[in-house]
DNA sequence: TTAGGGTTAG
């Protein structure tokens, strides 16, 4: 009796036999959506039979009689066309892959078997149940070369098992082996994104881009997928560190050629290479960019253009922010709270702040019909902003108004912008009275808070109230950082109390923070000023030996003192330092030079140092200038200052006060006071204001020649000017005035700056 | 969205 025959009447009978144990064929069939009240097909029960009735047999016999077997054979090879499914489904069920690789090895000895895909997928069977059992890559390497040997090709299925197994135990060689040997047609998409991976976890960035090259072709046959996207940029990012690096351009451009085969990044991802364009000072490139997708039919969305527009607002482009910002409008893109904020932000740092209320009253306003709420952001920068240019009672009305705006109460930077703002103002007071609030509030301070208020205090002469505020903040918990001992380190240098300020460089040491360049350059000027050059000295070695790199100012501070100290040969030795850690003298360096020659009244070097200027690619800047200019007022050649004078006035440069300082205090010692008067005429008619070192020059030649009236009109243009007297000032006229009996004249001007009593002037009397 | 510094000519 032929068992094909009464294969499917005992088909229910078999399954029956074995209730514990359905066949994955069957678990498959119920995991389906299909309805469920559908009977199973004749043909799935057929198989099933067949399957199970050649399983039973195959584990009865022993492999090498299984090529005698009739009952086999005839179960197995009905006719010319056994089927696939069958033989798969034997295979995969046998009880090892030694097993099935034997069943694999039968199927191929029988010449009923013609289809060699059927093998194929037999073989896929096998490399399964090899990988399930021990997934050994050795095994599968021995596999491998058995399909070989028997010329069973691989099917898609078996060389992306391959591809990857070898792929996760590191043996790459062997996964590119399998890939380079697979059948052409069969290097899917799919398979090439397996291959992908592969090799980018391993670190062959151009082994990848080999294979992702022939998918990007214009008419590919593999054209790249979303897989082969995920699989290249996430594989960039976990390539193995031997790997090199695509550069940025690279990346670009193969983003636009996935996005030909209108494959896009994500947004996330899209807007971090946005971002890392722009940082690398690409703005053009991050534009054409985004300009390419679009045209490719790339969703963009707002992030990338607010991208773009952060860094164009750092650059101050406003010419094209406002050009990026109508290309968003023709595309319909809309602005969102961020684009807004970077607008009013870079308008606040631009001192434009009236420009930036009008787009703050836009936002909220509602523009083409959407309204955006402002949040705490954006009213922050506004208050900076407001702060910045001196309007902080109206940062103070702003804080007042988005107290009235949902979830929008003022926070720790709210009230910083404001001190800071009242600070710069000089009303310490008042920025006390917000620190006080801001605690008052349970707003809490934090280190730029009492590092904007000592900075404050220590900028209006209050240097002992900072440093009391200091040390009374150290007990709350506000820890000082190096912004505030660089802060106070600074003050006590201006005040000439070097010993104070190194004495809270090595407490702020003590106490566990570590110096930066900045600090260090800041003591190194203050010991420099204070004409103390080995402590300086002492101090740029130490910055060194922390691993900071002087830059060129900290080297012309050093050259600057060395030469007022007259030794030479210290300020050729910084000289050669520069030379020989590769960086290059700026105009500055060569000033300080031209100025130490010129006073020293070598006139010739001066000029030869200056030809030596030109010849390095710098040009002479307004201070080359003034130095050849002072130094001609010191040797009495006024006539060559003024020559010198109107010389600049051929080059690009333009007199600034301190040209015209020059000239004016040395015609004043040389009792040309009317051609000294005639030259701050001259300075009205130029623009340049005049500051307290003119008038004080001025009142002091006046005074020589008593020509009280234009001195009275001098003062009225101090008080125009707002440009407050100091105490030369005051000790020239307290002097003039006192001994011609117009003392009055001197109160009324002094009234005329109305110096409100403030804990300053307290400090100064004290001191 | 907030805080610090240093270089040249007066």
């Amino acid at each position: 009796m032929s068992l094909i025959n009464s294969a499917p009447k005992h088909s229910k009978l078999l399954r029956l036999l074995e209730p514990k144990k359905p066949s994955s064929f069957l678990l498959l069939r119920h995991l389906c959506a299909e309805p469920s009240s559908q009977p199973p097909k004749q043909d799935d029960e057929a198989i099933e039979a067949t399957v199970t009735q050649a399983l039973e047999l195959l584990q009865q016999t022993p492999h090498h009689d299984w090529a005698s077997s009739q009952p086999l054979h005839t179960l197995l090879f009905p006719s010319s066309n056994p089927s696939p499914s069958v033989l798969f489904q034997i295979t995969r069920r046998l009880p090892s892959h030694s097993a099935a690789l034997n069943f694999v090895d039968y199927l191929r000895s029988n010449s009923a078997l013609q289809d060699v895909q059927v093998l194929s997928s037999a073989f896929l069977a096998v490399l399964n149940l090899a990988k399930r059992e021990s997934n050994s890559p050795e095994t599968l390497s021995e596999l491998y070369r058995v399909s070989k040997e028997w010329k069973i090709p691989l099917n898609v299925d078996a060389a992306v098992l391959l591809v990857r197994s070898f792929g996760m135990a590191e043996m790459v060689d062997e996964s590119a082996l399998v890939f380079n040997e697979l059948d052409p047609s069969l290097k899917s998409t799919y398979v090439r994104n397996v291959f992908i991976a592969v090799l980018l976890k391993d670190g062959r960035v151009d082994d990848a881009l080999k294979v992702l090259e022939e998918m990007l072709q214009p008419e590919s046959e593999v054209p790249p997928n979303d897989g082969t996207r995920d699989a290249f940029f996430h594989g960039l990012r976990m390539k193995k560190r031997n790997g090199r690096w695509l550069s940025i351009e690279e990346i670009v451009q193969l983003v636009v050629r996935f996005g030909e085969h209108s494959v896009f990044l994500n947004s996330i991802m899209l807007n971090k290479l946005i971002v890392q364009l722009c940082r690398s000072h690409q703005i053009d490139q991050a534009w054409d960019f985004l300009r390419e997708l679009m045209k490719l039919g790339a969703p963009i969305e707002v992030s990338c253009f607010n991208a773009i527009l952060s860094e164009l607002g750092r650059k101050r482009d406003v010419n094209r922010m406002n050009s990026l910002l109508r290309e968003m409008k023709d595309r319909d893109i809309q602005p969102n709270i961020i684009t807004f904020g970077i607008l009013i932000n870079s308008l606040c740092k631009l001192r434009k702040v009236d420009a930036a209320l009008e787009v703050f009253k836009k936002m909220s306003e509602g523009n083409d019909g959407i309204s955006i709420e402002p949040d705490v952001i954006t009213y922050n920068a506004l208050i900076d902003g407001l702060c910045k240019v001196g309007r902080q009672e109206e940062g103070l009305a702003m804080m007042k108004q988005m107290r009235s705006v949902n979830g929008c109460a003022p926070n720790t930077v709210t009230y910083n912008c404001l001190i800071d703002g009242f600070c710069k103002g000089g009303e310490i007071d008042m920025a006390r009275e917000l620190f006080d609030q801001m605690k008052n509030e349970g707003v809490m301070p934090n280190v730029i808070t009492i590092n904007t208020l000592i900075d404050g205090m220590c900028h209006h002469g209050m240097i002992n109230s900072a440093f009391m505020f200091f040390n009374e903040m150290q007990g709350t918990g506000l820890r000082a950082n190096v912004v505030t001992y660089t802060t106070l380190i600074t003050a006590f240098c201006n005040v000439n109390n070097i010993d104070k300020a190194v004495e809270l460089f090595d407490q702020m040491l003590k106490s566990g923070r570590s110096a930066d360049a900045i600090v260090y350059y800041t003591l190194i000027s203050g010991l420099t000023q204070a004409g103390r050059m080995n402590d300086a000295s002492n101090f740029f070695s130490k910055l060194k030996e922390a691993g900071f790199r002087p830059d060129i100012a900290c080297y012309n501070t050093l050259i600057g003192g060395f030469c007022r100290t007259n030794k030479m040969d210290k300020a050729y030795e910084i000289l050669k330092e520069i030379e020989d850690v590769g960086m290059r003298p700026d105009a500055v360096t060569y000033n300080t030079l031209i100025t130490y020659f010129s006073r020293l009244g070598n006139f010739s070097v001066a000029l030869s140092v200056m030809k030596k200027m030109r010849q390095q690619g710098l040009v002479p800047t307004i201070a080359t200038y003034g130095a050849l200019m002072h130094a001609c007022c010191l040797a009495g050649e006024i006539d060559e200052a003024l020559k010198i004078f109107r010389n600049i006035s051929k080059s690009k440069l333009f007199p600034n006060t301190i040209i015209y300082n020059i000239l004016i205090e040395a015609l004043c010692k040389n009792n040309k006071v009317e051609v000294a008067l005639s030259l701050m005429n001259d300075m009205k008619v130029k623009g340049v204001k005049p500051n307290t070192t003119t008038y004080n020059a001025m009142f002091k030649g006046l005074k020589e020649k008593h020509s009280l009236e234009d001195a009275f009109k001098l003062m009225d243009g101090m008080i125009i000017d707002a440009c407050n007297p100091d105490y030369i000032t005051m000790e020239i006229l307290t002097e003039w005035l006192s001994a011609v009996g117009e003392i009055d004249k001197l109160k009324t001007f002094l009234k005329g700056f109305e110096v409100s009593p403030s804990d300053a002037a307290l400090e100064t009397l004290q001191a």
